[in-house]
DNA sequence: ACAAAAGTGTTGCGTATACACCCATGT
DNA sequence: ACATGGGTGTATACGCAACACTTTTGT
């Protein structure tokens, strides 16, 4: 049973990031016989490292491993652990009775935030209390059940700070895009227009962004110039992240 | 007993700063009959909101309520708990044997930091299992047990981090102060020394400091304005952030 | 008078912002 | 040829960094 597998009163809740067709888009499960939704999360093994298990719960719902994946907040609230959903899900038996006792307790949860690849993400896989897991755009994200809503807004706020001390767009991004690509994924999650010319000289100051020498073509104007990332220096970047002594 | 009032697994650990005759100091306990140090922390009620409980972990230690606290990380690693001085304190008779299975399980830590006025704390209270709760100073730290040293380090660096976006020294200073004293703060935190001038013309232009028009005398020299913080516009700061928006 | 720290202003430089024109491509 | 988005440069403003002299106070 869970309780001779996990770590008890502890749960982890990850905010899967990714980027599709100009949209911030977040991995979610579809409960069974349920209206709500939730984030993908999971339990910490009795004998395994906290972080370690955040990438499993990721590698197990997006099939990747060595992706960007950072803690953000834990969310410890008695409030938020209405078992509302959860006495519906046992009394549709969707939920194994033996193991009502487990998922009736109260669960302190680390949420987790990860970028990843839209697209290298094939089949988002199920368990066997979820119906469905899709992506759901960020702007009109269905009702979420317990604080997942909360925990999503929290995610998102998070992600949008990080965007200020590091770069970001490696995991979300394909192998290869163009600068208006990277821009819109910027847009996007900052919610607002940035200059063209700007963004475009504040990335390439950056020095994490290689010529690829190829250019998009097929479109009915000049073809863009398709950028890659270099790995090594958007690495340096990420660990020494930027102005932070910006100030004094 | 333990298990009956308190979440198993979860453990919450506190970074106390104070600042005190130019040293950013820590408040850490003693252990009886051991040579390590660990730093204050506590257990999780089965009815308790977890920020709650931080919160009661840092007014049982330092007396004083309604004090800048926050998370900052949590440690989860299996091998963080290395319950050597557990045996250790259970053989010399310092833990209630009863109480061992407790202090021998695995632990989960969200590790929180405070900042408080070290003038403000009287007598720092100890528990059953310390035999001293004091001030330590950053740069000369006693051994840590467990994985304390660390948690500090990464409290220090938030703490560092955290400084570039948002005021600090609210906490940290009594209610009136000269602004060398408040550059020495900086200083002591950032471990780095500052222009005189530009530190001043920085904070005056953050419009969180207020003119007491009193001024500090019986030093051997000029006499120093005492400045006050502008609770108003401190916490509109702190929630506001600065420079968020220097970017694009 | 002297020592010790406090108060004050200016200049340069780098970086963010605002803004407009020409270029390449597919239809 | 034309529409659409891509590529490029410049001028301005603001903020950080560097730097020196005068003022106040206690001894």
């Amino acid at each position: 049973m869970y309780s001779q597998k996990f770590l008890s009163s502890i749960s982890i809740d990850c905010v899967i990031f990714g980027f599709h067709s100009n949209e911030l888009k977040v991995l979610l499960l579809k409960m069974k016989e349920s209206d709500g939704w939730m984030l993908p999360g999971g339990f910490v093994g009795l004998d395994q490292d906290l972080n370690k298990e955040a990438s499993t719960v990721l590698e197990y719902r997006t099939g990747l491993a060595d992706i960007f994946l950072r803690q953000f907040y834990v969310f410890g609230n008695v409030a938020r652990a209405k078992t509302d959903h959860i006495d519906h899900l046992l009394a549709k038996g969707a939920i194994d009775p033996k193991a009502a006792k487990w998922f009736e307790q109260r669960f302190v949860s680390i949420g987790y935030y990860a970028l990843v690849e839209y697209s290298k993400v094939k089949e988002p896989r199920l368990d066997y209390i979820s119906e469905a897991c899709t992506w759901m755009p960020m702007n009109e994200l269905p009702p979420l059940l317990l604080d997942h809503g909360e925990i999503l807004d929290k995610a998102h706020e998070t992600l949008k700070k990080e965007l200020y001390s590091q770069p970001i767009g490696l995991n979300l991004l394909p192998e290869e895009f163009t600068m208006t690509e990277l821009q819109s994924l910027y847009e996007t999650i900052l919610q607002r227009t940035i200059d063209r010319r700007n963004f475009r000289r504040k990335m390439l100051s950056m020095k994490v962004l290689g010529d690829t020498g190829k250019r998009r073509t097929g479109l009915g104007h000049r073809s863009p110039i398709l950028y890659t990332f270099d790995r090594a220096a958007y690495q340096t970047a990420l660990e020494k992240g930027f102005q932070a002594s910006a100030f004094f």
